[in-house]
RNA sequence: UCCGAGGUCGUUCAAUGGCAGGACAUCGGACUUUGAAUCCGUGAAUGGUGGUUCGAAUCCACCCCUCGGAACCA
């Protein structure tokens, strides 16, 4: 074999540090049982693709090393959260592809947690707080000063049980008392400075109802479901690094054995998008989206919608790697490997978005010429399909140019151009209406060029997408576009915000599309590509008779590219003149 | 200012004391019945200063910069 080099030098793709403490956890046999991962999200909002690099992070690790992940929802705090969420994030999950071991809730540790918070205060490891909130911040100090120790903790064993009891029995109205561990409050680790353990909530908690009024803080619960699960590894993003020290403290109170281990790892962050639930869920309530789900949003909801297959977001989580460092991760990453996916699945049809009508003169009315086409260029994959060319068909408005600026190839008085897949037509006359706009084009057709060759070998180097006027398919297409212009939408002015940087043209609408009859009657969310324009998605906004397309992401366009370079470097150049003759 | 986590091409991830490499982006070329896809190619980085070493992105010291932390949120 040739490739002994290759095999040698695999290339095993981007970083994953996290990848790499499991395997030498393994290889020093301190894995105890199987490696158990969680994903644990809060039911209080939609996922969105930086949940999916968790996702793929936790399922994936599970998977490569043989073990298990569960899917725990943390909810400990039933005033922000919902079954509503609950179900989508569900749903998400499985969509992108996985299953997880066990579903769990921390709800359904509450008892257990109960029991372990009462141990502690028989050990003397945790106090109940009879302040008020403000005061107890108060004494808290700060990043230079030493905090205060509270009155509680020189309260007495009995004492604390029977206020927790107060607590959790419903003597005791909400911000009466908390249970807060009894550490250190002059740690310069500022979460060690007696965390609360537990507030009183008068809240119905969406899977508990009202059995509890006592509700465990994040730091207290999280640790401990993860003991109780067996999680070995216990990912989560890097604003988690300052609770480490509390989280093993935690664990170690309780004296679990063996410990899961807490590994932070750097979010997701995109270019040109926002991945905040608190911002996303704003552009949900001010109505500058259509829901969690718009085809802009980046929730997965949104992306599914939008036409992204799953596969894109795993492959792409993928190669974004895992590392320790806050990043920006370039969106054209993301729609580079959108496009390499699609290219590769979608069958491509013709569909004008809109469109100008061309009569060919000299091809008689009422003739029909029907021809095979092929459905993907290059392969044999998609088959083919039957199109009619007939004296009038649809153009894109666009592929027309009166005044062709250099290097035009479509479209232009007396240019002849390729109708794909049909027939060699020359423009012969244009027809305007009284505003002066072009409504339609008369042309001639060679007769010998049917299906698109050119009968004497002469080079057309112009090819555009068309659709035959009889038979086609009329349809609302939704052209979507990045919903921030800004690289980074969190990057804004004093006393402004980050909707300052909304793109305006993030959808536009083509509602009097033109589609090949081919296009007609296929199932929601079938993606196809449409030639020389991009990837689209049936949206269910649509129905079988009035079909409604989303598109996923344009084509790249390296020609748009070089004549939007060429106009910036004019436009540059008249600034300079302009400043040069104003001095 | 205290504690903690980080700092490698434009971006992102590698190289774990031994020739700084990949992907995306950029730019150029070939091909083309999608100005697509594909193929080929170009340019581009170790925050700084000292030290250890035959040899440092990697180890040590000091400095600089970025991010996170003082919720009865997660």
């Amino acid at each position: 074999m040739s490739d002994d080099k290759t095999t040698e030098r695999a290339d095993d793709g981007p970083g994953n540090f996290v990848a790499d403490i499991v395997r030498e956890d393994l290889a020093a046999g301190r894995v105890p049982g199987q490696v158990t991962t969680r994903f644990p999200p809060e039911p209080n909002g939609y996922l969105h693709i930086g949940h999916a690099k968790s996702i793929v992070l936790n399922f994936g690790l599970a998977a490569e090393f043989g073990g298990a992940c569960n899917l725990r929802f943390d909810d400990t705090n039933p005033a922000a959260e919902d079954v509503e969420y609950v179900d989508s994030i569900k749903e998400d999950v499985r969509w992108l592809g996985f299953e997880w071991a066990e579903e769990r809730y921390t709800s359904d540790y509450f008892q257990q947690l109960y029991e372990w918070a009462v141990q502690l205060i028989r050990e003397g490891k945790a106090y109940v707080d009879s302040r008020t909130e403000e005061e107890i911040r108060a004494t808290r100090g700060d990043f230079h000063s030493p905090g205060v120790n509270s009155p509680g903790r020189d309260r007495t064993v009995d004492e604390n049980l029977a206020l927790f009891e107060e607590m959790r029995g419903g003597a005791a109205p909400p911000g009466a008392h908390v249970l807060r561990a009894k550490i250190d409050m002059q740690s310069k680790d500022l979460k060690l400075r007696d965390p609360l353990l537990y507030r009183v909530l008068d809240a119905k908690h969406h899977r508990t109802g009202n059995d509890w009024r006592i509700y465990p803080m994040y730091d207290w619960a999280h640790g401990q479901s993860d003991a109780i699960e067996g999680i070995t590894h216990s990912v989560c993003t890097l604003e988690f690094v300052n609770h480490h020290g509390l989280y093993d403290w935690f664990l170690e109170a309780v004296a679990a054995d063996p410990a899961p281990q807490q590994i932070e790892f750097a979010r997701l962050a995109l270019s040109y998008t926002v991945l905040s639930k608190r911002r996303l869920l704003q552009l949900v309530e001010d109505g500058l989206v259509s829901g969690w789900d718009d085809p802009r949003m980046p929730t997965i909801a949104g992306l599914r919608r939008r036409g992204y297959p799953p596969e894109v977001l795993v492959s792409f989580c993928d190669r974004i790697g895992v590392a320790k460092s806050n990043s920006i991760v370039d969106v054209a990453l993301l729609e580079h490997t959108l496009r390499e996916d699609l290219n590769a699945r979608c069958p491509s049809y013709m569909g004008v978005l809109d469109p100008l009508k061309v009569v060919i003169e000299n091809l008689e009315e009422g003739a029909a010429h029907e021809l095979d086409a092929p459905l993907s260029p290059d392969s044999e994959v998609h088959g083919t399909r039957k199109i009619t060319l007939r004296r009038e068909v649809w153009v894109e408005r666009d592929d027309f140019m009166e005044e062709p600026i250099k290097k035009w190839r479509r479209l232009a008085p007396g240019k002849e151009v390729r109708l794909r897949y049909g027939c060699l037509i020359t423009v012969k006359d244009i027809v305007k209406n009284d505003a002066g706009e072009v409504t339609e084009l008369r042309c001639t057709w060679d007769p010998e060029s049917l299906g698109g060759d050119a009968p004497d070998g002469r080079k057309v180097r112009g090819t555009i997408h068309w659709v035959c006027a009889e038979g086609a398919v009329d349809a609302e297409v939704r052209l979507y576009d990045r919903l921030f212009t800004a690289e980074n939408p969190m990057d804004f002015e004093e006393g402004g915000s980050f909707l300052d940087h909304l793109n305006p043209e993030s959808v536009e609408l083509r509602s009097n599309a033109k589609l090949e009859p081919a296009l007609g009657g296929l199932d929601v969310g079938t993606r196809v590509q449409f030639e020389r324009l991009g990837y689209f998605c049936f949206d269910r906004d649509g129905s079988a008779e009035a079909p409604v397309l989303n598109r996923t992401i344009a084509l790249r366009d390296s020609w748009a590219k070089k004549v939007k370079s060429a106009q910036d470097q004019k436009n540059q150049k008249n600034q300079k003149k302009a400043r040069s003759t104003k001095k």
